[in-house]
DNA sequence: CTTTAAGTAGACCGACTGTTCTAGTGAGGA
DNA sequence: TCCTCACTAGAACAGTCGGTCTACTTAAAG
């Protein structure tokens, strides 16, 4: 079925067709991001998502297998797009000082907690309503967690040497401000992150006369 | 009804009426509890709570609204066994060093997260699952942790000074251990917050020689 | 025009869910 | 003995859920 190997001549066969396929598709995807985000994924139910996205049920299970695969897919997408803000937002911080490198990481985060449907980590949220630890929300977590913890420490090894427990150190702030965030909001938890991780970095990655080994 | 005033000589009636409804509320709150957090709460089917702690249907809509009042009264309790705790775990470490403190409230959490059922903190699931921001998730999330703040500053204060950025700091610190430690397991994320809040406190509370310029 | 394929609209199904209700049981107090 | 009251066991109910299926539309390709 694959290889007939009769409509060479019209290339756009394969990408055109995932084009085409691409707005219902995309819009789906758009209000499942935001329905399972905001509402829960459990309290999202897949008529919900039909009716905001403007599409049909056999749309839904023409492209995906059930509402699993969507929420995997949901997951999925976070995570890329995510890291890729997350990404940008460092890689676009670059200052001397590295304390600016977990500035810019919580950047990211604040400006997402200052959005009215902000409820926290999608992953920790995922993996609230989805206790599996071999299901695909524990997954995309670790997973997540993990990548964002090596680009910040690979950014901040680019200025200076970075232990691994204070990367950890780090990581348990980052992660402490989007959720203090979510359940004690106005209480300015990034701040108070951006506090203790410039303190860590000074202080643990620069002592002020840098020892002869540095 | 109440006052008909002719069973004075029994003064059991009214504490002992609830002391023999105990058993099987007990049981019922019991295992609610631990299905509530281990499995979820939406995941959680009110006829799989009635099986494991053998109390019939009758006995919880007899006691409980429904199940929205089971869940209320699950969060209350774990609120108030949780602060308990932590209430006697900080009184018990009554040593001179301030970052003992922290310590101890860190220990508490630590020791939750070697249970096999440790999924992180009740509160956070509980508002992930249940988004309401007027909810009684968010509520008792914003009580809980509103508590264990005041706990710990006031624990502090009562050996130094204590601003209010760090104390938030160091709550960042809390709910970024158990979050990490609940979505990275083996990650040792309770020693990188340990670390990250004594370096906090010794040098943001307790300067060893006050520079003038620092 | 015919074919192929994706999307739409909506009825429909079985499997749950939380909740109510009825009938019966057993212990303790009057 | 009678009565009360908490509890048990289980049928039954309405509602919702995810998922399947059918009939129709649209549009590009031959």
């Amino acid at each position: 079925m694959t290889q007939t190997g009769e409509a060479e001549n019209t290339p756009q066969t394969g990408v055109e067709r995932q084009q085409r396929r691409k707005p219902g598709l995309e819009r789906l995807l758009a209000t499942a991001d935001e329905l399972l985000y905001a509402e829960g994924i459990q309290q999202t139910g897949v008529q919900r998502i039909l009716e905001q996205s403007n599409v049909a049920r056999g749309t839904l299970y023409g492209n995906f297998g059930g509402k699993d695969d969507l929420i995997a897919a949901y997951l999925q997408r976070r995570h890329t797009h995510t890291l890729a803000a997350v990404t940008t937002a460092i890689e676009h911080a670059h200052s001397d000082d590295p304390a600016d490198v977990f500035d810019a990481l919580l950047d990211v985060g604040e400006s997402r907690s200052q959005q009215g449907s902000f409820r926290g980590c999608a992953f920790a949220l995922a993996v609230a309503e989805m206790p599996a630890a071999d299901g695909p929300a524990a997954h995309w977590a670790r997973t997540h967690k993990t990548a964002i913890k090596a680009l910040l420490k690979q950014a901040l090894t680019g200025r200076v040497a970075v232990p691994e427990r204070t990367a950890e150190s780090l990581m348990v702030l980052y992660d402490g401000a989007l959720l203090s965030a979510a359940l004690r909001p106005g209480e300015d938890s990034f701040e108070a992150a951006r506090a203790a991780g410039r303190l860590l970095i000074t202080t643990a990655l620069l002592p002020p006369d840098p020892a002869p080994g540095s």
